[in-house]
Formats: structure tokens, sequence, C-alpha cells
DNA sequence: TACAATTAAGTTGTACGCAATTTAATTTAA
DNA sequence: TTAAATTAAATTGCGTACAACTTAATTGTA
């Protein structure tokens, strides 16, 4: 029947991984919704609530992403008054993001955002653990290649 | 500092999924291209040859992927020669697709590409049915949440 | 010092991915 | 048996992602 099992979704790694990733993230939706966020916009919160102040590009750095999906992100993070945006001084080319009052506040009003998300991957400890070192191995493993 | 630890991106495991899943659709850009398809196109003819008729529901069932997705795919499929869609006679609201002769023709061409794509992902042959396991295994608990 | 090369953000264009809606066909139940 | 409910695809609109390009600032070097 068929001549190339390899070419079977189901022998493939890359299709659980872009069904898992899609299908987790859709999780998000509703948990971060009532505060006009999308995951992207949630995954650059982070950042920027752990770093303080970064360039796009270090933000860029940081998340895998370039400057045609942030210059929207952060602008619309700004307009949202979560997020403020200067050119550095040093070099005028840079542009450093900054949580506002109110991004910072968002901190506390998403803290069970994790535990929630956790509560529907039906995995224990140990094997949340294992996933997550093995994707790490997998991203690692891209960069020299 | 941070209150919040469980707000790292580096303690949620949603972050290196996605992360992942993105680096590794992006190791599919450049040996697909060649034959004018995208990731997405190719997933959907993995399904079209093991299955090799059905319907557009069937197809987003196997692939997580709604009408919205899968009309414009199947229409850029069927105008590259790659895919045939014809209404069932059974029922006239279903739309079937199959691989033209030229759409099972790819899959030799591109019997290569898993290969070249897990060379690039750096795991033991164990590592990897692990990581499948387990992202089967996240998948499958979403079901029932 | 001046000019070429590099770098940073932003812009543009293309392709998802998905929610919500529309249209048409089929099923159900009154 | 007809009217309501359901179902299937297609359409619309929005938000990513990312390559390719533009513009402006900075750096390296002749």
């Amino acid at each position: 029947m068929n001549q190339y099992p390899q070419l079977k979704l189901e022998n493939q790694l890359c299709f659980p991984l872009y069904a898992c990733a899609k299908e987790i993230t859709r999780r998000y939706v509703p948990l971060l919704e009532p505060y006009n966020l999308t995951y992207t916009h949630y995954i650059v919160m982070m950042v920027l609530w752990e770093k303080g102040e970064l360039t796009v590009t270090d933000l860029g750095k940081a998340l895998s992403l370039d400057s045609g999906t942030l210059t929207p992100v952060l602008k619309k993070l700004e307009a949202n008054g979560y997020v403020k945006r200067r050119r550095s001084s040093d070099d005028e080319r840079s542009v450093l993001a900054s949580p506002t009052d109110k991004g910072w506040d968002l901190q506390e009003k998403l803290s069970s955002v994790p535990q929630e998300i956790g509560s529907c991957v039906k995995l224990t400890p140990e094997e949340a653990r294992l996933l997550y070192g093995l994707l790490y191995k997998v991203i690692d493993g891209f960069e020299n290649s």
C-alpha cells in the first residue's frame, strides 16, 4: 500500500510538535483575552518582566522572533498601555522596550496562568521535566547545523 | 527581583514547544520550496498519500486544521497540479480531495525529506521515541479537558 | 576624516491558523 | 412532509511569522 512509510504523519516527530504547540497556544486564548493579550504578547511581557528593559533585537533573540513580528506586537502593547518604547540614547538605531506600571501590574493578574495551562497538560512532573529537557536538546542541536 | 518565578519563560513548557515547532518547520522550507510546497502543503499531501481520498473534514481531523486553513491550501495544491477535488456524490456538501498522478509522484521526490529533517534533530533514537511519546501524551491529554 | 560596510527597526508582501459568519445540502422531528 | 436544526465548505477578518527590502545610525577602514 504505502511504499514510503517514513512519509506517514505518525512516523514524523515534527507533526506532534506542530500540533501540540498549536493546541497549547490555543489554550492560552481564554486566559489572556480578558486583558487584550495574545500568546505572543504574553511571551513578550514575560521577557520584559524578567529583564526590565531591552532592545527589540535582544527581545527577538530571547523569543526567536524578528522585528517584522515584534514591531507591531510592541506597538499594540504600547497602545494598550502595557509597554513603553524609547530610542536608546547610546545608539539611536535601537529601541528599548519596558513595562509600564500597568504592564507590571499584569504580572500579578496573570500569575495563575502557568498553573492553569499546566493543569491541562496531563504529564507527571518528571515527564514534564523530561519533555522540557528533550525540547531544549532539539533547540540547542539546531544551533550547530 | 522576580516575585513570580512561574512567569519566567524558562519555567514554562509551552515556550520550548512553540520555539521548537517554529524552528523545525522552518527547516522544511528549503527542502519543499523546489516543489512549490509549504509545510502545510506537505502534511496535507502526507495524509492524502496515506488515505488516497478523503473529505476536507476528515483531512481537518487528521491535521487539526479547519476549512478556513484547508480550503485555500487545497486550492493551491490543485492549482499546482498535485491534488484534485470533487464534490461527493453521496453528500453534495462534502468535497473529496485526492492526489493526482503528479501528486503521487511527489512521494518519491520527497522520500528523503524525513531523513534530512531527522539529521538536524540531534536526539538519539531512544530520545526521539521518548519525545514522540510525551508529545502524544500531551495531545491525548488535551482531548479530555 | 570620509566612505564603505554593518547594524537596528520598521515596512511590505505572502502564507498560515482560527474564530465567526454565510450558503447550501442533509437530517431531524413536529 | 415540511420546517427547524445540523452539517460541510467556503469566506471574511485578524493576528502572527518571516523573508526581503528600506531607511537611518553606527562602525570599520582606507
